[in-house]
DNA sequence: TCTGGGGTCCTAGGACCC
DNA sequence: TCTGGGGTCCTAGGACCC
C-alpha cells in the first residue's frame, strides 16, 4: 500500500501558521509578482477564487476588506515543508517527496491493520508540531492514493485519513471522480476521454485494456492500469535534478539591452550556485527571453538559445559567461521583454566530470571553482542582507528581488535570525 | 494598468551506423 | 524511370505535474 500526505491548502496554511488571525478568513497567496493566485484557503475556494486567476481580478476584494492576500514567501514555506517531511520520513522506512507539499509513504512491511493509526497520529502529530493540516490518502497505487487523499480532504467524517483497502471502496471512489480530476489526465487528454464517453474514472477503468492501448499511449495505459489496482509508475525518481531553471518575469517591460544583461547574469549565477548547492555541473546552459504574451499590440518574440560546454562546469564565471554569450545571439532590439529565464542542463555530479583532451583551460577552470567556493562561503555567511554581498560585474547590484513586485510578503519567521528576534 | 515558476517523461523524426 | 533493411541515439516539442 502506498499513502499520499498532501498538506491542505500549502501556502495558505504556512502563513496562517505565524498570523494565526488569517485562521478561519478568506487569503490567497500570490505567484511571484504577485501576479497570479496560486494557493488559496476553503474560504477563498467558496468565493469561487479559482486556482491562477490573475490577481487584478479578485484586488477589489482585498480593497473591500473580504480577502486577505500574502506574496509569496518560499524561504517560509520551504523551511515549513522540510518539517513536515522529516516527520514522515521519521515515521515510516521510505518516502517519495513528490513536491513541496507532498510525499508518497511506502507502507510495505506495515501491518494493514496499524495504518490507519499510523496514518491519523502523523495528521495530528504534524497539525502539532509544523502547525500545517494534511489529508493522506492510503491505496494499493499511487493514483487510487491520490484519489483517496481527495476524499481525504473533502469529507471532515474521514477526519484527514481516508482509506482505500478494499475493491468495492475503489470502484465507489471511481465513480464519483470526473475524469478530468485523475492524476495523469490534464487538459489534453480529458476533452478526448469525454468525446469517447468517459465521464469517470470508472468508466475509464473499466473499458478494455485493447481498447486503451488502441486510443492513447504509455502514459493513458499507464494510468488505467494504476486506476485498477496495478501499480504501474516507477519506483523512484532520480537522486539528481536532470535540470534547473532560474527565470522571472519583470514588474516592468524592458527594452534596454543592458538591464536585460543584469538579469540574465543573475539568473546565470542563481542556477550555478543551486548547481553547487547539489554537487552538480551542466554542461548545458539555456537562455530564452520572452516578451508580454497578453499585449496584442506590441511585437512578440520568444527566442532561446542553448550552448554547450566542453566540459561540465558550476563556476559562477563560466555559467555566467556562458549565458551570456547565449543571450547575445537571442537579442533583437526592438522588442519590450517581460521574462526571461537561464537553465542549466545535461547535469552530472560535480566530482565525475568528464575531462577533454582539447581542454586548454584546466588550470583557469580550477581558479574559477576555488573562487565560487570563496564567494559561497561569503555569501553565505552574510545571508539575510538581502543580497549577494560578492557579484560578478555583470550582476544587478542591490537586493535580488529587485524589480519583482512583492507588496504584501510576510516576514521569514522561520529561517532569518533578525525576523525571529523580531518577531519574538 | 495588472497575467508565475520549476520540473519530468514520452514521442516522432532526423542523423547516423552497418 | 530505376535505389534495402534494420538498428541506435539524440533532440525538440508536447503533455503532464505541483
Amino acid at each position: 500500500m502506498f499513502a499520499l500526505v498532501d498538506c491542505n491548502n500549502f501556502f495558505v496554511s504556512c502563513e496562517r501558521v505565524f498570523q494565526p488571525q488569517l485562521e478561519g478568513k478568506a487569503v490567497v497567496v500570490l505567484s511571484n509578482n504577485d501576479g497570479c493566485v496560486v494557493a488559496r484557503s476553503n474560504e477563498s475556494k467558496a468565493m469561487g477564487i479559482k486556482m491562477c486567476t490573475p490577481f487584478y481580478q479578485v484586488k477589489h476584494f482585498v480593497d473591500e476588506g473580504r480577502l486577505h492576500a500574502c506574496s509569496s514567501n518560499y524561504a517560509l514555506y520551504g523551511d515549513l515543508s522540510d518539517r513536515v517531511m522529516s516527520l514522515l520520513a521519521d515515521a515510516v522506512p521510505k518516502i517519495e517527496i513528490y513536491s513541496i507539499d507532498e510525499a508518497f509513504l511506502h507502507l510495505d512491511g506495515i501491518q494493514e491493520g496499524q495504518i490507519p493509526q499510523l496514518c491519523r497520529d502523523l495528521v495530528e502529530k504534524i497539525r502539532k508540531w509544523v502547525g500545517v493540516p494534511v489529508s493522506i490518502g492510503v491505496a494499493p497505487t499511487k493514483t487510487l492514493a491520490k484519489i483517496a487523499s481527495h476524499f481525504a480532504k473533502k469529507y471532515k467524517g474521514y477526519r484527514g485519513v481516508c482509506m482505500m483497502d478494499t475493491d468495492g471502496k475503489r470502484l465507489k471512489a471511481l465513480s464519483m471522480t470526473p475524469i478530468e480530476d485523475v492524476w495523469g489526465i490534464g487538459r489534453r487528454l480529458a476533452p478526448q476521454m469525454t468525446s469517447k464517453g468517459i465521464q469517470t474514472a470508472l468508466d475509464f477503468a473499466q473499458r478494455p485494456r485493447e481498447w486503451v492501448e488502441a486510443n492513447f499511449h504509455v502514459p493513458g495505459l499507464r494510468t488505467w492500469a494504476e486506476l485498477n489496482g496495478t501499480v504501474s509508475l516507477e519506483e523512484e525518481r532520480a537522486e539528481r535534478r536532470q535540470s534547473i531553471c532560474t527565470s522571472r518575469s519583470f514588474a516592468d517591460m524592458i527594452d534596454d539591452e543592458k538591464e536585460l544583461v543584469l538579469r540574465v547574469s543573475d539568473f546565470a549565477a542563481m542556477c550555478a550556485r543551486k548547481l553547487r548547492e547539489e554537487h552538480s555541473a551542466a554542461c548545458d546552459v539555456t537562455v530564452f527571453l520572452y516578451t508580454n504574451r497578453f499585449r496584442d499590440d506590441l511585437k512578440q518574440y520568444f527566442p532561446s538559445a542553448t550552448l554547450r560546454l566542453e566540459v561540465a562546469a558550476n563556476s559562477t564565471q563560466e555559467i555566467v559567461g556562458t549565458a551570456l554569450k547565449a543571450f547575445r545571439t537571442i537579442f533583437r532590439p526592438g522588442y519590450k521583454y517581460k521574462k526571461a529565464g537561464v537553465i542549466v542542463g545535461s547535469i552530472v555530479p560535480d566530482d565525475c566530470v568528464q575531462v577533454s583532451l582539447f581542454d586548454y583551460d584546466e588550470e583557469l577552470r580550477k581558479k574559477q571553482d576555488r573562487l565560487s567556493m570563496v564567494m559561497d562561503a561569503v555569501n553565505s555567511a552574510a545571508e539575510g542582507s538581502g543580497s549577494s554581498l560578492l557579484r560578478l560585474a555583470t550582476q544587478r547590484p542591490g537586493h535580488y528581488a529587485d524589480g519583482i513586485r512583492s507588496d504584501f510578503c510576510s516576514r521569514l519567521y522561520s529561517t532569518s535570525l533578525d525576523d525571529i528576534i523580531e518577531v519574538h
